[in-house]
RNA sequence: GGGUGCAUAGCUCAGUUGGCUAGAGCGCAGCCCUGAUAAGGCUGAGGUCCAUGGUUCGAGUCCAUGUGCACCCA
């Protein structure tokens, strides 16, 4: 035996199986004997130069360990890359790492700050990380972020093949000692992977794609950078912020002009925001023309609203439907709030057209910034309106009433404040109408010099707000400030609340999109529920311009130079272009990679003015690393036969919320653009991992289930088994039980600001076949529940039954001698084979059927729940079952070697078709099963070929057939059950009158089976056409008929007793029209109880077409013959108790003072021998030393005494 | 506001081109089996198949409208 334990002997054949085992610990043995063998090598080497199947691997995010979740699409990976080598295909076997971007940023921060003793609160630390040298402090920083990247590129690569997922992976520390560009597995961060993306930007920038744009900006003031619209789409949350009411008073004279009743009283435009701090960059204020706008008097000045939103009772669906923050009051309508405050009347409508060219003073006109000429600051707003002529007046002098017409009166008041520089839409605006530009934040988003007191103020902080609001309260503007909640955006990383901030950003014009959707028009994507493809076409139609920009330390080096002085830019398109072109820099960036800030050195020279130009410090999109791994890792720039041998990828899979916006969007959008292709021909979305309650899993809220635990178990304190821990917490009244656990305790936690009742519950691993298995059975466009009682389900429903019929097989094949079973004597014909195993040899053959089919349209879920079936219903509950008898078997003899072969051949050809998904337990079994009929045994059971069904194994009207026995045995049951007679009371017969063809032919093929199987002495058919075997009686069921009847039930059912067919009329679905004494009433199935007339002695069932009639009359004999039974049953109680071997011999002695026992046990002396290898029949007590037991048969008592008997001779 | 999908037992979900009395697992109740035994099986209770209308000989399934939920977009 290796020292893996793996291949059996041969002296030997069928080792013992152990039905507890440890399965983990099974697992790392099976890991072993893959390395020591080099399994996986060789199973390459068997395909190389055969037909080529495709994977692609989405790259995984290398930045911490993996959890559970990460698993399911590994399975998957795993599981079709190993169906389509063992169906003869040459795989790349390529893993994919994704490296760069903000997430690797932020939890490098976070190790620089909590390890490293660095202090470290905005993007500026990290440039000075390296005191007063910022080259040096993003060197640093660039190499931790590597660093990071390599440390668990390399931990989730240990990960991954615990889990069994045959990848060409790192293994080595030289491997690891390699670029990143060099490795087995692909690294986003590669050399190969950003030049590549360059020529896809210069391609674009070809076809005068690539631009660059001011906007109002998503802007995360932590991390100092943009966020794409992608990103925020990642990070809405409802919060409740402050919104106020703010008076702009109008200005006289252009009003003035309009026919407007004016006077003394002072006017004021009422606008309402739910972001103060965009106040002080007001320059406008927008109405809906179309809109009616009332005069509102309160204590003695003018208010303008629109009409509607006087009395709009704001957000109340969201109110009546719990969409609400905890502590927020009910919004009020403007009409209560005026109210509330003194009263109101109303004065005057005019439509919102005729306010349009009004002027008002703004809430902070005495703000520097808002002076200024242009806008501010001066040179930002000179730029921002790149075309448009502005009139040279500070937002000041502007501050007018524009049109537009999306303004709408179910919120606010119908005239909203315009701060162009402070949203996206109000800069989109601004430009059209001329109102100037104000920013008022920098990256940090901390008011800049201009703005007075609120300078070096943060527009996020909660203390800003009390600022602004006193002191809009000082200058008597402020009307009302009120709670509200809304859903708003906040940074996918860190969480803090986004700001919007005029900046210039990259992008790329996507007006090609009709190409992407040419392109995705040739893909499939699977499962069909989600309807994948209308997804990614309604992001396609929908989606705006790609912003490739970001402004940070860690990623893609965007090869975009610029010429400072005139504005002209040049993309660059590889690492040769930029070498031929640099002036400056090149033999200091030279060795490097090309990232920050190394790259930062190349200074190129613009041919049309001859300046230098510098490449801007924005690094790049991450989902643009990954967007072009068909082409990076498929070595599109270096070897192009092999690109054209891999490309486009046969499959690609990935979790799908949220990749249609973007791994999928940028693969396919890449693609386009390179090539005009689609990239993958195949692509599988699947769900969420949810805890197994249905709630998100959150490492914070001690839910998420970390892979090592899951798989291996780790060490808990206080508890001696491997293990790990979940967290529940409990609902009012929910009991602390978690089934599936070792053990569950309560205790108390803050959860959303409240004390909470948690479950803790300490969980047995699950094992990586395990975790497969139920990922692999799970319907793909579900979330699904994971967690130990799932877990605890599918390792019961599936994995143990498989193993026990295993272990059934092993535990008596190994038996010595002519006792067990040799796998090498010759095969018993098929057609010499009883029915039963033929059946369940032609459904095998169905089931290899469907592995294919299930395998090729990348739908194993249908596959595994197949195999469960198969292994529940057809080989554990009644192959293995019902021929227990035929393995027992004393000596030779073809019925049990029969038996034998065909299981043998069942429980290998099941491990093959199920390897893919589990493969360490079944390479577990293939090693000790071996081959049936004595064939060379494969080193692995993944060198093994696929089965492939035999056509000549089928026989549809055996599985016919066979199901109608099943049908009939159930049925059969039901009526002992009804009869309250107990399976091991013989009884004399039972009639069937057959409610199919089938059942007919089952009767007549299989009548020892259902004699067995419901111990009976006969069983035989009835002829429907003799007369009906049972007879019925029809009763008005009184929940249906009482309230359709009422006082009138006692006629009905005494006319309903005359009618002699009732129950054969009502079961073949048709009414019947009683005459009662002066009306007729209609009675219908529904409102009866039919139940079989029980004929002296007999019982009876019905169900469907099929009729049943048992004798239940117990003779003597048959009596005395079950408790012949129950004496066995006992002593075989008493064997076990005694712990002997199954193949024991025992003396044995019965005692009791019952007559009814003392006959049985002389009638039946030698099948009570025979059953409990009885050698010895004892009339004296055996004294002390033997086992006893004392039981109650039919209430009287009988002791039982046993020992081990040594057989003589 | 727009789009897509979903709605079946207490819970989690199957249910094929429309076809007999709508299923499974878990949970619950009762029972059984027993040398595969730290397992296994059977039976039962539990359904207005979201609602309304339509097509059809026949609708959980198809169509329309509404309601609720999820996701996507604005």
């Amino acid at each position: 035996m290796s020292p893996a334990g793996l291949p059996r002997g041969c002296t030997m054949p069928f080792e013992k199986v152990d039905t507890s085992a440890d399965f983990p610990a099974e697992e790392r043995e099976v890991l072993r004997f893959w390395d020591e063998v080099q399994a996986f090598a060789k199973l390459r080497a068997k395909n190389v130069g055969k037909k080529p199947w495709s994977f692609l691997d989405g790259p995984i995010t290398a930045n911490n360990p993996m959890g559970v979740h990460h698993a399911w699409g590994r399975t998957y990976k795993d599981a079709y890359q190993r169906y389509f080598a063992m169906t003869g295909h040459e795989l790349r076997y390529q893993n994919g790492f994704d490296c760069q971007g903000l997430w690797v940023e932020v939890e490098v921060e976070k190790d620089l700050r909590e390890n490293k003793g660095h202090t470290i609160a905005t993007k500026r630390d990290i440039e000075n990380l390296v005191e007063g040298d910022k080259f040096k402090s993003i060197d640093l920083f660039v190499h931790e972020c590597k660093e990071r990247v390599n440390k668990f590129a390399r931990r989730q690569s240990e990960q991954s093949i615990r889990l069994g997922y045959w990848m060409d992976w790192d293994l080595t520390d030289a491997d690891w000692a390699k670029d990143a560009g060099e490795r087995k597995s692909y690294f986003t961060m590669g050399e190969d992977n950003n030049y590549t993306i360059w020529a896809f930007l210069k391609k674009c920038h070809g076809r005068d794609l690539i631009y660059k744009s001011y906007d109002a900006m998503p802007w995360c003031g932590r991390c100092g950078t943009g966020i794409s619209q992608q990103e925020m789409n990642e990070g809405y949350h409802m919060v409740a912020h402050r919104s106020v009411f703010v008076k702009f008073p109008l200005r006289p004279s252009p009003r003035m002009s309009a026919a407007i009743p004016g006077g003394e009283t002072p006017e004021n435009l009422l606008i309402w925001t739910t972001t103060p701090w965009t106040l002080s960059s007001n320059v406008g204020a927008a109405v809906n023309p179309k809109l009616t706008y009332i005069k509102v008097k309160h204590k003695d000045e003018i208010y303008y609203v629109a009409k509607g939103a006087f009395t709009a009772q704001r957000l109340e669906e969201q109110f009546k439907r719990k969409e609400w923050l905890e502590g927020v009051p009910k919004l009020k309508t403007l009409e209560q709030i005026f109210k509330e405050k003194g009263g109101y009347e109303i004065v005057g409508e005019l439509l919102g057209a005729h306010m349009v060219g009004w002027q008002y003073d703004g809430p902070f006109d005495e703000l520097d910034a808002q002076n200024s000429p242009l806008g501010y600051p001066v040179d930002v707003a000179a730029k921002a309106y790149r075309g448009v002529v502005t009139t040279g007046k500070s937002a000041k002098e502007i501050h007018k009433v524009v049109a537009w017409d999306i303004v709408g009166e179910t919120e606010g008041t119908g005239i909203v404040h315009i701060a162009p520089g402070c949203g996206k839409e109000d800069f989109t605006l601004g430009k059209e109408q001329g109102l100037v530009p104000v920013a008022p934040l920098d990256d940090s988003g901390v008011f800049i010099d201009g703005f007075g007191e609120l300078t070096g103020k943060s527009a996020n902080d909660p203390a800003t707000t009390d600022w602004i609001l006193d002191n809009l309260t000082k200058k008597n503007r402020l009307l009302a400030v009120e709670k509200y909640p809304h859903s708003y955006p906040h940074c996918w990383r860190c969480k803090n609340e986004l700001l919007f901030r005029l900046v210039d950003e990259w992008f790329i014009d996507m007006r090609w999109r009709e190409e992407i959707m040419r392109v995705v028009e040739d893909v499939t994507f699977l499962p069909e529920s989600i309807n994948g493809k209308a997804r990614e076409m309604d992001w396609l139609r929908n989606m705006g311009d790609w912003m490739i920009s970001k402004k940070r330390f860690w990623g893609l080096a965007l090869p975009i130079w610029v010429d400072e002085v005139t504005g002209d830019f040049e993309v660059i398109g590889s690492r040769e272009e930029l070498k031929a072109r640099a002036v400056e820099g090149w033999p200091a960036f030279d060795g490097h990679s090309p990232h920050r800030p190394w790259i930062d050195l190349i200074k190129i020279k613009n041919p049309k003015t001859g300046n230098l130009m510098s490449r801007i410090p924005d690094v790049g999109n991450p989902w643009l690393d990954a967007g072009i791994v068909p082409f990076s890792t498929m070595k599109y720039n270096t070897d192009r036969a092999y690109w054209d041998k891999w490309f486009p990828a046969d499959f690609i899979t990935e979790c799908f919320p949220g990749q249609f916006r973007n791994w999928f969007y940028a693969i396919l959008a890449m693609s386009t653009m390179m090539t005009g292709r689609a990239p993958f021909k195949v692509l599988l979305g699947h769900g969420l991992v949810r805890d197994q309650w249905g709630e998100e899993m959150h490492k914070s809220t001690g839910n998420a289930i970390p892979f090592d635990g899951a798989v291996d178990g780790e060490k808990i304190d206080g508890f001696d088994k491997l293990a790990y821990l979940i967290k529940h917490e409990l609902k009012q009244g929910e009991q602390a039980v978690v089934p599936g656990s070792y053990s569950v305790s309560t205790t108390e936690e803050m959860r959303h600001g409240k004390k909470a009742k948690v479950a803790v519950a300490i969980c047995p691993p699950i094992s990586a076949d395990l975790m497969r298995w139920m990922y692999c059975r799970q319907q793909p466009a579900s979330n699904i529940n994971f967690g130990p009682t799932t877990a605890d389900e599918v390792r019961s429903k599936f994995i143990m039954k498989l193993w026990h019929s295993y272990a059934f097989f092993c535990e008596l094949a190994r038996l010595p001698g002519d006792e067990g079973y040799d796998p090498a004597l010759p095969q018993i014909a098929i057609k010499d084979r009883p029915d039963v195993d033929r059946w369940i040899l032609s459904d095998l053959q169905g089931l290899i059927g469907t592995a294919h089919t299930a395998f090729q349209a990348f739908d194993v879920m249908n596959f595994c729940l197949a195999a469960e079936a198969f292994v529940e219903d057809k080989l554990s509950n009644w192959y293995v079952r019902t021929q227990k008898d035929r393995f027992w078997a004393t000596g030779r003899n073809p019925e049990k070697l029969a038996a034998f072969q065909t299981l043998h051949t069942v429980i290998v050809t099941l491990a093959k078709l199920c390897t893919p998904i589990v493969p360490f337990m079944t390479e577990k079994m293939y090693h000790n099963l071996g081959e049936p009929g004595g064939a060379k045994l494969a080193e692995s059971v993944h060198l093994c070929d696929y089965p492939v069904v035999n056509e000549t194994l089928l026989d549809a009207d055996l599985t016919t057939d066979m199901d109608a026995l099943l049908r009939l045995v159930s049925l059969g049951r039901s009526v002992r059950q009804n009869a309250k007679i107990k399976v091991r009371q013989p009884l004399a017969e039972m009639k069937v009158q057959p409610g199919s063809e089938a059942e007919r032919h089952a009767v007549e093929r299989f009548a020892e089976q259902i004699k067995d199987e419901l111990n009976l002495k006969a069983v035989s058919l009835h002829d429907a056409k003799a007369g009906p075997l049972l007879t019925f009686e029809v009763k008005l069921n009184p929940k249906a008929a009482g309230p359709k009847f009422g006082p009138r039930l006692g006629a009905v059912q005494s006319a309903l007793a005359k009618v002699a067919n009732a129950a054969e009329v009502l079961q073949a679905g048709k009414a019947i029209t009683l005459e009662l004494a002066d009306e007729s009433v209609s009675i219908e199935f529904a409102d009866v109880w039919i139940t079989p007339r029980v004929v002296a002695g007999w019982s009876g069932l019905a169900d469907h077409g099929t009729q049943l009639s048992l004798d239940a009359r117990i003779s003597l004999d048959l009596a005395s013959e079950g408790l012949a039974r129950d004496i066995i049953r006992n002593v075989q109680n008493t064997r076990k108790a005694a712990d002997l071997n199954i193949n024991d011999r025992i003396a044995l002695r019965l005692h009791t003072g019952d007559p009814k026992i003392k006959d049985a046990i002389h009638t039946h002396r030698d099948a009570i021998a025979s059953e409990t290898l009885v050698s010895n029949w004892a009339t004296d007590p055996l004294g002390v030393m033997a086992h006893h037991a004392e039981v109650k048969l039919d209430g009287a008592a009988l002791v039982i005494e046993l020992r081990k008997h040594q057989a003589q001779g």
